[in-house]
DNA sequence: CTAGGATCCTGTCAGC
DNA sequence: TGCTGACAGGATCCTA
Protein backbone atom coordinates (compact mmCIF):
# COMPACT_ATOMS: atom_id res chain seq x y z
CA UNK A 1 0.00 0.00 0.00
CA UNK A 2 0.73 3.49 0.16
CA UNK A 3 3.03 4.66 2.58
CA UNK A 4 3.41 7.76 4.92
CA UNK A 5 4.75 9.43 1.37
CA UNK A 6 2.19 8.46 -0.93
CA UNK A 7 -0.62 8.95 2.37
CA UNK A 8 0.87 12.63 2.09
CA UNK A 9 0.54 13.44 -0.95
CA UNK A 10 -3.25 11.73 -1.30
CA UNK A 11 -3.81 13.92 1.19
CA UNK A 12 -2.29 17.31 -0.08
CA UNK A 13 -3.96 16.60 -3.06
CA UNK A 14 -7.82 15.77 -1.77
CA UNK A 15 -7.56 18.86 0.59
CA UNK A 16 -7.36 20.94 -3.20
CA UNK A 17 -10.43 19.30 -4.07
CA UNK A 18 -13.11 17.74 -1.63
CA UNK A 19 -12.48 20.63 1.41
CA UNK A 20 -16.03 22.53 1.57
CA UNK A 21 -17.72 19.28 -0.01
CA UNK A 22 -20.70 18.04 1.19
CA UNK A 23 -21.44 14.23 1.33
CA UNK A 24 -24.92 13.55 0.00
CA UNK A 25 -24.75 9.97 -0.76
CA UNK A 26 -22.43 6.44 0.30
CA UNK A 27 -22.65 3.29 -1.39
CA UNK A 28 -21.01 0.63 0.31
CA UNK A 29 -20.34 -1.71 -2.02
CA UNK A 30 -18.31 -4.17 0.18
CA UNK A 31 -19.53 -4.79 3.36
CA UNK A 32 -16.19 -4.76 5.50
CA UNK A 33 -14.50 -1.50 3.25
CA UNK A 34 -16.81 0.30 5.82
CA UNK A 35 -16.88 0.33 9.33
CA UNK A 36 -20.29 2.63 10.91
CA UNK A 37 -23.58 4.13 10.02
CA UNK A 38 -22.76 5.27 6.82
CA UNK A 39 -25.77 7.49 7.64
CA UNK A 40 -24.18 8.94 10.32
CA UNK A 41 -21.75 11.14 7.59
CA UNK A 42 -24.07 11.49 4.97
CA UNK A 43 -25.31 15.23 4.67
CA UNK A 44 -22.18 16.77 6.10
CA UNK A 45 -19.44 18.89 4.70
CA UNK A 46 -15.62 18.14 4.82
CA UNK A 47 -13.87 20.60 7.19
CA UNK A 48 -9.91 19.34 6.24
CA UNK A 49 -7.54 16.29 6.12
CA UNK A 50 -5.36 15.07 8.42
CA UNK A 51 -2.63 12.21 8.36
CA UNK A 52 -1.25 9.84 11.26
CA UNK A 53 1.26 7.57 9.75
CA UNK A 54 -0.13 5.52 7.00
CA UNK A 55 -3.62 6.71 8.78
CA UNK A 56 -5.81 9.66 6.45
CA UNK A 57 -8.47 10.95 8.92
CA UNK A 58 -11.57 13.12 6.84
CA UNK A 59 -13.04 15.54 9.39
CA UNK A 60 -16.48 16.36 8.67
CA UNK A 61 -18.81 18.81 9.94
CA UNK A 62 -21.24 17.66 13.34
CA UNK A 63 -18.10 16.13 15.01
CA UNK A 64 -17.69 13.70 12.71
CA UNK A 65 -14.71 11.83 11.15
CA UNK A 66 -13.43 9.07 8.69
CA UNK A 67 -10.46 7.26 9.46
CA UNK A 68 -8.92 6.09 5.92
CA UNK A 69 -6.68 2.88 5.96
CA UNK A 70 -5.34 1.91 2.44
CA UNK A 71 -3.80 -1.32 3.33
CA UNK A 72 -2.13 -3.22 0.61
CA UNK A 73 -3.92 -1.87 -2.40
CA UNK A 74 -6.12 0.32 -1.52
CA UNK A 75 -6.79 3.43 -3.81
CA UNK A 76 -8.93 7.04 -3.41
CA UNK A 77 -9.83 8.36 -6.68
CA UNK A 78 -11.68 11.68 -6.78
CA UNK A 79 -13.70 12.33 -9.88
CA UNK A 80 -15.33 15.45 -10.59
CA UNK A 81 -15.68 15.62 -14.38
CA UNK A 82 -18.01 14.70 -16.45
CA UNK A 83 -16.43 13.87 -19.79
CA UNK A 84 -14.22 10.94 -19.08
CA UNK A 85 -12.64 11.35 -22.65
CA UNK A 86 -11.53 15.01 -22.08
CA UNK A 87 -10.22 13.50 -18.19
CA UNK A 88 -8.37 10.71 -20.19
CA UNK A 89 -6.42 12.57 -22.17
CA UNK A 90 -5.56 15.73 -20.29
CA UNK A 91 -4.36 12.80 -17.24
CA UNK A 92 -2.57 10.65 -19.87
CA UNK A 93 -0.72 13.69 -20.98
CA UNK A 94 0.17 14.77 -17.80
CA UNK A 95 1.42 11.03 -16.64
CA UNK A 96 3.63 10.65 -19.14
CA UNK A 97 4.45 13.76 -21.07
CA UNK A 98 6.16 15.64 -18.09
CA UNK A 99 9.85 14.92 -17.87
CA UNK A 100 10.16 15.67 -14.51
CA UNK A 101 8.55 16.23 -11.45
CA UNK A 102 8.63 19.70 -11.22
CA UNK A 103 6.55 20.06 -13.72
CA UNK A 104 4.47 17.08 -12.71
CA UNK A 105 4.12 19.23 -9.27
CA UNK A 106 2.90 22.53 -11.52
CA UNK A 107 0.22 20.38 -13.15
CA UNK A 108 -1.09 19.65 -10.33
CA UNK A 109 -2.27 23.42 -9.63
CA UNK A 110 -3.77 23.98 -12.87
CA UNK A 111 -6.10 20.60 -12.95
CA UNK A 112 -9.36 21.07 -12.99
CA UNK A 113 -10.58 17.63 -13.57
CA UNK A 114 -9.13 15.97 -10.40
CA UNK A 115 -8.28 12.49 -9.01
CA UNK A 116 -7.14 11.47 -6.05
CA UNK A 117 -4.70 8.50 -5.29
CA UNK A 118 -5.83 6.02 -7.98
CA UNK A 119 -4.63 3.25 -10.45
CA UNK A 120 -1.99 3.43 -13.42
CA UNK A 121 -2.91 0.52 -14.72
CA UNK A 122 -3.90 0.35 -18.51
CA UNK A 123 -7.79 0.65 -17.28
CA UNK A 124 -6.98 3.34 -14.79
CA UNK A 125 -8.89 5.72 -16.97
CA UNK A 126 -12.28 3.48 -17.31
CA UNK A 127 -15.08 3.84 -16.11
CA UNK A 128 -15.79 4.00 -12.07
CA UNK A 129 -17.12 2.56 -10.12
CA UNK A 130 -14.75 -0.45 -11.21
CA UNK A 131 -14.67 -4.27 -9.85
CA UNK A 132 -12.62 -3.11 -7.34
CA UNK A 133 -14.31 -0.16 -5.96
CA UNK A 134 -15.53 -0.66 -2.34
CA UNK A 135 -16.97 2.15 -1.52
CA UNK A 136 -18.52 5.29 -3.39
CA UNK A 137 -19.15 8.73 -1.59
CA UNK A 138 -21.19 10.85 -3.88
CA UNK A 139 -20.31 14.67 -2.97
CA UNK A 140 -22.47 17.42 -4.30
CA UNK A 141 -19.52 18.60 -6.40
CA UNK A 142 -17.94 15.00 -7.75
CA UNK A 143 -17.27 12.05 -6.18
CA UNK A 144 -15.14 10.10 -3.76
CA UNK A 145 -14.57 6.38 -4.70
CA UNK A 146 -12.53 3.77 -2.46
CA UNK A 147 -10.78 1.22 -4.31
CA UNK A 148 -9.23 -2.25 -2.64
CA UNK A 149 -8.54 -4.92 -4.85
CA UNK A 150 -7.96 -7.24 -1.70
CA UNK A 151 -10.30 -5.61 1.15
CA UNK A 152 -7.29 -5.41 3.25
CA UNK A 153 -8.10 -1.21 3.42
CA UNK A 154 -11.26 0.09 5.32
CA UNK A 155 -12.94 3.68 5.68
CA UNK A 156 -14.04 4.02 9.89
CA UNK A 157 -16.76 6.76 11.21
CA UNK A 158 -16.00 7.86 14.16
CA UNK A 159 -16.71 11.29 16.53
CA UNK A 160 -13.95 13.68 15.82
CA UNK A 161 -13.18 13.72 19.14
CA UNK A 162 -12.38 10.32 19.16
CA UNK A 163 -9.97 9.93 16.72
CA UNK A 164 -6.92 10.03 18.71
CA UNK A 165 -8.30 7.22 20.87
CA UNK A 166 -8.55 5.02 17.88
CA UNK A 167 -6.39 1.84 18.78
CA UNK A 168 -3.97 2.05 15.76
CA UNK A 169 -3.66 5.90 16.13
CA UNK A 170 -3.24 6.00 20.17
CA UNK A 171 -0.29 3.03 19.32
CA UNK A 172 1.45 4.90 16.86
CA UNK A 173 4.75 5.66 17.46
CA UNK A 174 6.55 9.44 15.97
CA UNK A 175 7.45 9.61 12.86
CA UNK A 176 10.98 9.45 12.03
CA UNK A 177 11.43 13.19 11.86
CA UNK A 178 10.35 13.64 15.47
CA UNK A 179 11.95 10.37 16.31
CA UNK A 180 14.61 10.84 19.17
CA UNK A 181 17.57 8.58 18.45
CA UNK A 182 18.46 7.80 21.68
CA UNK A 183 14.53 6.39 22.65
CA UNK A 184 14.40 4.26 19.24
CA UNK A 185 18.20 2.74 20.69
CA UNK A 186 16.30 1.64 23.61
CA UNK A 187 13.45 0.29 21.63
CA UNK A 188 15.87 -1.60 19.97
CA UNK A 189 17.85 -3.03 22.64
CA UNK A 190 14.64 -4.22 24.08
CA UNK A 191 13.70 -5.91 21.00
CA UNK A 192 17.45 -6.70 20.22
CA UNK A 193 16.99 -10.21 18.70
CA UNK A 194 14.37 -9.24 16.18
CA UNK A 195 15.90 -8.54 12.58
CA UNK A 196 15.83 -4.64 12.46
CA UNK A 197 13.96 -4.67 9.15
CA UNK A 198 10.79 -6.41 10.97
CA UNK A 199 11.63 -3.61 13.85
CA UNK A 200 11.69 -0.03 12.11
CA UNK A 201 8.42 -1.78 10.01
CA UNK A 202 6.51 -1.72 13.41
CA UNK A 203 4.45 1.29 13.06
CA UNK A 204 4.61 1.40 17.27
CA UNK A 205 8.38 1.70 17.01
CA UNK A 206 8.52 4.25 14.14
CA UNK A 207 5.20 5.31 12.55
CA UNK A 208 5.17 5.90 8.58
CA UNK A 209 7.78 3.57 7.34
CA UNK A 210 6.68 0.71 5.15
CA UNK A 211 8.67 -1.84 2.53
CA UNK A 212 10.15 0.59 0.42
CA UNK A 213 11.67 2.98 2.88
CA UNK A 214 12.36 0.29 5.11
CA UNK A 215 14.81 -1.37 2.01
CA UNK A 216 16.02 2.84 1.00
CA UNK A 217 16.66 3.85 4.48
CA UNK A 218 18.48 0.64 5.30
CA UNK A 219 20.70 1.31 2.18
CA UNK A 220 21.33 4.74 3.35
CA UNK A 221 22.47 3.75 6.25
CA UNK A 222 24.70 0.66 4.99
CA UNK A 223 22.30 -1.76 7.16
CA UNK A 224 22.04 -5.20 6.36
CA UNK A 225 18.16 -5.90 7.19
CA UNK A 226 18.96 -9.09 9.12
CA UNK A 227 21.39 -7.64 11.24
CA UNK A 228 19.75 -7.75 14.96
CA UNK A 229 18.31 -4.77 16.20
CA UNK A 230 20.02 -4.96 19.25
CA UNK A 231 23.28 -4.91 17.37
CA UNK A 232 22.89 -1.58 15.89
CA UNK A 233 25.35 1.34 17.92
CA UNK A 234 23.21 4.93 18.33
CA UNK A 235 25.22 6.33 15.72
CA UNK A 236 23.73 3.81 13.09
CA UNK A 237 20.59 4.07 14.75
CA UNK A 238 20.35 7.74 13.82
CA UNK A 239 21.78 7.49 10.47
CA UNK A 240 19.24 5.16 9.77
CA UNK A 241 16.49 7.79 11.04
CA UNK A 242 18.42 10.33 8.68
CA UNK A 243 17.92 7.53 5.72
CA UNK A 244 14.17 7.26 6.87
CA UNK A 245 13.50 11.14 6.72
CA UNK A 246 15.54 11.69 3.46
CA UNK A 247 13.82 9.12 1.22
CA UNK A 248 10.76 10.12 2.72
CA UNK A 249 11.62 13.77 1.71
CA UNK A 250 12.19 12.70 -1.34
CA UNK A 251 9.59 10.96 -1.91
CA UNK A 252 7.19 13.36 -1.03
CA UNK A 253 8.70 16.39 -2.95
CA UNK A 254 8.21 13.98 -5.90
CA UNK A 255 4.77 12.96 -5.74
CA UNK A 256 5.10 9.94 -4.26
CA UNK A 257 6.49 6.32 -5.60
CA UNK A 258 5.06 4.95 -8.38
CA UNK A 259 3.12 1.78 -7.81
CA UNK A 260 0.95 -0.79 -9.53
CA UNK A 261 -1.73 0.45 -7.22
CA UNK A 262 -1.15 4.42 -6.43
CA UNK A 263 -1.21 7.23 -8.38
CA UNK A 264 -1.23 10.77 -7.10
CA UNK A 265 -4.14 12.73 -6.31
CA UNK A 266 -4.65 14.05 -9.60
CA UNK A 267 -4.19 11.15 -11.76
CA UNK A 268 -0.86 11.50 -12.31
CA UNK A 269 1.95 8.99 -11.66
CA UNK A 270 4.24 10.07 -8.58
CA UNK A 271 7.75 9.21 -9.60
CA UNK A 272 9.67 8.80 -6.85
CA UNK A 273 11.02 4.86 -7.64
CA UNK A 274 12.50 5.14 -10.89
CA UNK A 275 13.95 8.64 -10.03
CA UNK A 276 15.10 8.26 -6.31
CA UNK A 277 14.97 4.75 -5.00
CA UNK A 278 18.29 3.37 -4.27
CA UNK A 279 17.23 -0.35 -4.23
CA UNK A 280 13.81 -1.24 -3.80
CA UNK A 281 12.81 -2.95 -7.61
CA UNK A 282 16.02 -2.52 -8.25
CA UNK A 283 17.44 -6.06 -7.66
CA UNK A 284 19.61 -7.57 -11.11
CA UNK A 285 20.63 -3.46 -11.25
CA UNK A 286 23.98 -1.84 -10.09
CA UNK A 287 23.96 -0.48 -6.79
CA UNK A 288 24.21 3.33 -7.10
CA UNK A 289 27.33 3.67 -4.97
CA UNK A 290 29.57 0.71 -5.39
CA UNK A 291 28.19 -1.08 -8.92
CA UNK A 292 27.53 -4.58 -7.41
CA UNK A 293 24.33 -6.08 -8.39
CA UNK A 294 21.35 -5.52 -6.12
CA UNK A 295 19.63 -8.78 -4.68
CA UNK A 296 16.60 -9.56 -3.41
CA UNK A 297 15.90 -10.90 -0.19
CA UNK A 298 13.85 -11.93 2.05
CA UNK A 299 13.52 -11.12 5.74
CA UNK A 300 10.50 -11.17 8.12
CA UNK A 301 8.58 -12.53 5.55
CA UNK A 302 8.64 -9.52 3.27
CA UNK A 303 10.49 -8.94 0.28
CA UNK A 304 14.03 -6.95 0.72
CA UNK A 305 16.01 -5.54 -1.44
CA UNK A 306 19.74 -4.61 -0.44
CA UNK A 307 23.38 -3.92 -1.78
CA UNK A 308 25.41 -7.18 -0.56
CA UNK A 309 28.67 -4.87 -0.72
CA UNK A 310 27.44 -1.62 1.24
CA UNK A 311 25.27 -3.65 3.36
CA UNK A 312 27.03 -6.47 5.16
CA UNK A 313 25.44 -8.66 7.96
CA UNK A 314 29.61 -8.61 9.55
CA UNK A 315 31.53 -5.45 9.84
C1' DC B 1 7.11 -8.95 27.51
C1' DT B 2 9.34 -10.73 22.66
C1' DA B 3 9.53 -13.54 18.30
C1' DG B 4 7.74 -15.93 14.68
C1' DG B 5 4.25 -17.46 11.69
C1' DA B 6 -0.52 -17.51 9.91
C1' DT B 7 -4.14 -14.71 8.28
C1' DC B 8 -7.36 -11.40 5.97
C1' DC B 9 -8.36 -11.06 0.17
C1' DT B 10 -7.83 -10.77 -4.95
C1' DG B 11 -4.93 -10.83 -8.89
C1' DT B 12 -0.86 -11.80 -11.50
C1' DC B 13 3.01 -14.25 -12.94
C1' DA B 14 6.42 -18.06 -13.32
C1' DG B 15 6.79 -22.87 -13.89
C1' DC B 16 5.18 -27.12 -14.92
C1' DT C 1 -4.39 -23.84 -22.19
C1' DG C 2 -4.95 -24.88 -17.28
C1' DC C 3 -3.38 -25.80 -12.90
C1' DT C 4 -0.39 -24.60 -8.72
C1' DG C 5 2.25 -22.12 -5.75
C1' DA C 6 4.58 -17.86 -4.61
C1' DC C 7 4.14 -13.36 -3.89
C1' DA C 8 2.30 -8.61 -3.19
C1' DG C 9 4.79 -0.54 -0.56
C1' DG C 10 0.00 -3.69 5.82
C1' DA C 11 -1.19 -4.83 10.25
C1' DT C 12 -3.24 -7.95 13.58
C1' DC C 13 -3.94 -12.13 15.93
C1' DC C 14 -2.36 -16.39 17.80
C1' DT C 15 1.11 -19.33 19.57
C1' DA C 16 5.30 -20.55 22.23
Amino acid sequence: MPELPEVETIRRGLVKFCVHEKIEEVQILCAKSFIGPKEVVEEHEVLGLRRYGKALIVDLSGGISMMVHLRMTGQLVWDNTSDKKVLQQENLGVAFGAENSGLISASVEKCTHAFAGGHPSDTFFDELPNKQTRVVIKMNDGTLYFNDQRKFGFIKVMPTAEVEQDKFIASLAPEPWKCDAEKIYQVFQRKKNSPIKAVILDQKVIAGIGNIYADEALFYAGIHPERKAGSLSLNEVKKLLEGACKSMDASINAGGSTMATYVRADGTKGDYLEKFAQVFRREGQPCYKCGVEIIKIRVAGRGTHICPNCQRLVA
